[in-house]
DNA sequence: GATGCGATTCGTACTTAGTACGACTTGCTA
DNA sequence: TAGCAAGTCGTACTAAGTACGAATCGCATC
């Protein structure tokens, strides 16, 4: 036994560094961001960190919990510009990098306004937002308004981008090609119209139009700051 | 549309009518609604439509395109303006539209987009919003954004709305007390604010922010028609 | 060193859920 | 009335979350 202890401590400690809730969620996180969200479960979770699946729960106290410190963790990555940064231009880089942590996270977009208990990044970003919105001298029912939207654009994009069949403007062919055998190709004229003469296009890039809703957003509420 | 089966046979056939692939779909909306998605099972469906598991398998391939078949007509109800409808103003109203039958089966919105296999009635809808933009004189690039954006908006407040903690401005209070009691409250003197002397007062309500911001975005869509 | 304790780890097993397989039932048609 | 196709369901397997309690580990103290 104490001989077999030497040898199996020096082993254990190198190969298995103890576990913390942290590093739980990290591999969390890694295991979605590469296999998706459907993967993502405790078992596998566990094999990911060489450990088994109950040695998850010392350190986690659900699958919920996890959920919950993984969508903090996707706030936690999202740009917090300089505070005398003009406030228009601060949440425009606000909401640019939180369309790119939300692109790189396909999976949180879903997560992010399903989760109960609101964690200490997510509060700590929306806190910011109020408080750039706030710089810009919007009163209070503006400034609720100028909020709600600025969210909903972001996270509607994001659903959007998180779900694009492919990314290129390379598959989009095959896909459109599916579409249009399972359907009347005929009835959709617009949509022909657009994927083919558009989408389709070499310089196309669905990221583009974010920049270009961004900016229809920020204009309005600009002119309701008036 | 088929006509309801023979109802003047034996009693068998009066307490058991037919399943069809329809009244699975519809009953699985109606428990979705009512229980929300996460009560939606096979067995549960099966229970509420007085039949077995194994039975419902005869009338969907599985609980995918089970989901499929319930997104499909969510976008069913989404109202259609008329065709003379000024460009504009049709967008408005099915935009509006979309957002009500959103709110009424919440568990739809992360689906929405999630599905890999477009219904006909989610292209019906596409095609009809471009035929819109089209006629609103819009040249590709630009409907491309501004299809892009105004679905973003839609879903993206749509996703807010249904994960709002309460609906009135009732309970919104004690949604308060908690996080207050959780963190510092001082640590977010925006958020306090805005809650307190905002959301918290009577005639407060969240929607009303999404006639804000789908002014804003058509307002911009019309200045890129020109 | 030996010992004792809290922190971790994990073996076992129960529960819920999706669904494959094949047998049984039913209602209609020839 | 026999037979067939459509519809129904009993049984059972698999995947996944997780409760319970025992085994183990790491370290501080004597």
């Amino acid at each position: 036994m104490t001989t077999e202890d030497v040898v199996t401590r020096d082993d254990a400690s190198a190969r298995k560094p103890r576990l913390s809730r942290e590093r739980v969620i990290t591999a969390a996180m890694e295991l979605a961001d590469r296999d998706g969200i459907e993967s993502l479960t405790i078992r596998a979770l566990a094999e990911d960190l060489g450990t088994k699946p109950m040695t998850i729960y010392h350190h986690v106290a659900g699958k919920e919990v996890l959920l919950d410190g993984m969508v903090d963790i996707v706030f936690s990555e999202i740009e917090n510009p300089p505070t005398d940064l003009e406030w228009r231009e601060a949440l425009r880089v606000r909401c640019r990098s939180a369309r790119v942590v939300l692109a790189r996270h396909p999976w949180s977009v879903p997560l992010l306004e399903s989760r109960t208990s609101p964690g200490p990044e997510l509060l700590r970003h929306h806190e910011a937002v109020l408080a750039t919105l706030a710089r810009g001298g919007l009163p209070l029912p503006q400034m609720a308004h100028a909020y709600a939207v600025l969210d909903s654009f972001v996270y509607g994009f994001a659903l959007q981008e998180a779900n694009l069949p492919v990314q290129g403007g390379e598959g989009m062919a095959e896909v459109a090609q599916e579409i249009a055998a399972a359907f009347d190709p005929g009835a959709y004229p617009n949509l022909v119209r657009l994927t083919v003469d558009h989408v389709m296009k070499p310089g196309y890039s669905f990221g583009s139009s974010f920049d270009v809703g961004l900016e229809m957003l920020l204009d309005g509420i600009a002119r309701a700051a008036e």
